[in-house]
DNA sequence: ATAGGTTTTGTCAAGCTTTTGTACAT
DNA sequence: ATGTACAAAAGCTTGACAAAACCTAT
């Protein structure tokens, strides 16, 4: 099916790759294995184009070359049942099922993800991009509250399921919670399941929960790290006093896009407004670099 | 099974303790017994820390240190061991886990109750039990909000865990929402499992659910069976036309204590004020015996 | 199924931790066990990596460090949902953990694929892969009768555990046995569970099951479908004429690789010979097709 | 509480090998 | 185009060391 030759020169052109150095890896590594000419001349395809591609990739996300190229040749190997599941086509397919009230379907579609991929990427290319487009549809009017109350009590479900045990073991402990008055826990649930994966204990106190048992609760476990939740802005505004005695020997956060709702007048409260998974990934980094030992 | 083991400095960190107070407690009273690392350092456990804040409970109280530390020692090899056999046995247990916000403790728990019964057994004689005396407590003020939070939020994953792919099948459909205004969802869930271990099909949609939609949905699904739960009468009053427009074309009933807000209006919807699993089974009859193939 | 392979420099950068530190950890604590390059460059895993975050976070937690290294090394091995995110990960350990008799952990990890799967993905996706994994092992010796012994009867013991109540309820009924001299009884447990998340009655005979004890009970409790099942064609051969009998007024499949056992003579016999959950999916909807309300 | 000795642990260095991009000769 | 060479960068092992933490005994 490919028609497309490229010569070495015009593959180092495109790829930005110097002849050299693309037959090294060809030599060393079998990163390319291209047909010849009549005259002994290398002739690459456009798949080979993209193997270099991803061979660039991995060199830049600080993998070895040795490594990098066996990871690209394992990729291109891998690649008819990539572009089968793409992320975009699952939400879509997960869309479908949860707005159409079709449990067992969206179950089936959650089985086969969490199957295929590892927990972070579930979370941080299925389920928020979900919710986020589902937080659209709702606004735009083209989902009704049933479908979000249905969609929401499913996915609450599977994560919960996941969450399963995600308060024991010996790490350092984060108590997150909803804002007074926040319904909408699945972003929460999801931050925490990424913290779980970096080792972090996690007190969960749901949706709707009051600012000062907060701080109760904080104190009587002692915890590293309390995080609230808020996708209003205005269920965080006023409540910089009591946060601010939150957070008194303790890191605080405030999450979700309510978190603009902090202004000012706490500098020290961190925001995270990212992806849960690299706010996970961002917040553990933090905490490792304040108290090393 | 006990993981952390900690030196004797973080011991005194974590205790307020002096190292070499702890030494000569050690010493003097044989307080403490810990291993030792290979080259002689001492080594506690969790356990061990806890028998350091009791003994300085002790010296508080005015107990000279010898009388403190016997008391110390007596009082850990007192200390009751995981052995629960009889449900109220294990419902103590889980309260004492939900309400001191021990979630590892309580999902420990809540897997050997679930391997030792059957699901009803759970339902009928762990769950419901205790939500009722969480109730009780809460309304004594004997519990806070939070530790209500945090229980409910513990035990709806556990809950939700249970019921996944509760939606299909070959049975009838039965509907499942809580009323308008109704945040207590616990109670509906274990409806919902127990019918599901009757065959039925279980479409679920929360919390403070519109009458409307649950119309709406009752009738695109085509469901033979619509619950409504309530723990409040007044959820339920005033809602006579609705819940007879909802009931038109099929069975109809009000779960819960909310259940009396119906009065006299409703004479054909179902009142289920009972344990979840003996009204599941109750339903499943009724509607056997009107519908013999 | 792992891609990348981190060399020490990436994973200090990934980290944190220098090149030397990590060395050091891997030699004194044996806090990680990297595979090796060719010219004897470690090369890590991305669970590596998380292995050393959990580390830090330990130390952070005020643990010295050789303690903190057996935590974070006992953590991983106890945290099945940590290391176990994909199947054939989950299976394998559970292979080890079966054919090594550790039960509790089998259990644990069984624990745990349940309670983040469906029902349904846990019977096709890891009971029965692990199962026919077994069979293959067993035929070419790497498994003695006394590992195929124990594992199937702690498997048996789970599944008889989740099939409680499989009989009741207001499906259609569906008799299960095993063929005249047929032990494996593992797959139709299996069947008989995904069966019943369709909403079916079971009723269930076991292993080795004379014919005409069948044939009784199926008249008895007016079963709607009848399902023997065989490993080896030799079980079913020659039995067409009381299989014909049974098959008079209601449904009749034969399960498992002897149902070729059943060649021409009965073509009204419905074979299953496929994953069980997609028969028990397909024969569910095979019925629902036949008898629509 | 102090003194004097031991263990633990992060860091560094020396000497050698592997890896890898680039250069050069045929 | 091929094959070889080469040098910088990154790794490996062994060994050592000093600060911090811990031990016993007085």
């Amino acid at each position: 099916v490919e028609t497309s030759r490229l010569r070495i020169g015009e593959l180092s052109r495109r790829s930005g790759v110097s002849p050299e150095l693309l037959r090294a890896w060809e030599r060393r590594y079998g990163l390319l294995d291209p047909v010849r000419s009549p005259g002994g001349l290398r002739l690459y395809s456009l798949g080979d184009l993209e193997r270099v591609r991803v061979m660039q990739q991995n060199l830049a996300a600080g993998l070895a070359a040795a490594e990098a190229a066996s990871a690209a040749v394992r990729a291109a190997e891998d690649d008819p049942s990539v572009t089968a599941r793409t992320p975009s086509v699952a939400i879509a397919e997960l869309a479908a099922a949860l707005e159409g009230f079709d449990e067992p379907r969206a179950q089936m579609i959650l089985d086969r993800v969490l199957a295929e991929t590892t927990l972070d990427a579930f979370l941080s290319e299925i389920v928020m991009p979900y919710l986020r487009g589902l937080g659209d549809r709702w606004e735009a009017g083209d989902v009704s509250v049933v479908q979000e109350h249905f969609a929401s009590s499913v996915l609450r479900g599977r994560l919960l399921g996941l969450a399963r045990g995600w308060g024991r073991g010996i790490g350092p402990r984060a108590l997150l919670a909803c804002a007074p008055g926040e319904q909408h826990d699945l972003g929460l649930i999801a931050f925490g399941l990424a913290l779980r994966t970096h080792g972090w204990r996690i007190e969960y106190l749901g949706a709707d929960t009051p600012l000062e048992t907060i701080g109760d609760v904080a104190d009587a476990l002692q915890v590293e790290l309390v995080v609230v939740s808020a996708v209003a802005p205005q269920r965080i505004e006023g409540l910089g006093a009591e946060l601010r005695q939150i957070s008194r020997g303790r890191r605080l956060a405030v999450g979700g896009a309510g978190a603009e709702g902090l202004g000012a007048t706490a500098p020290d409260v961190l925001a995270l407004t990212d992806d849960p998974v690299r706010e996970a990934e961002r917040v553990t980094a933090l905490v490792l670099a304040a108290e090393p030992g």
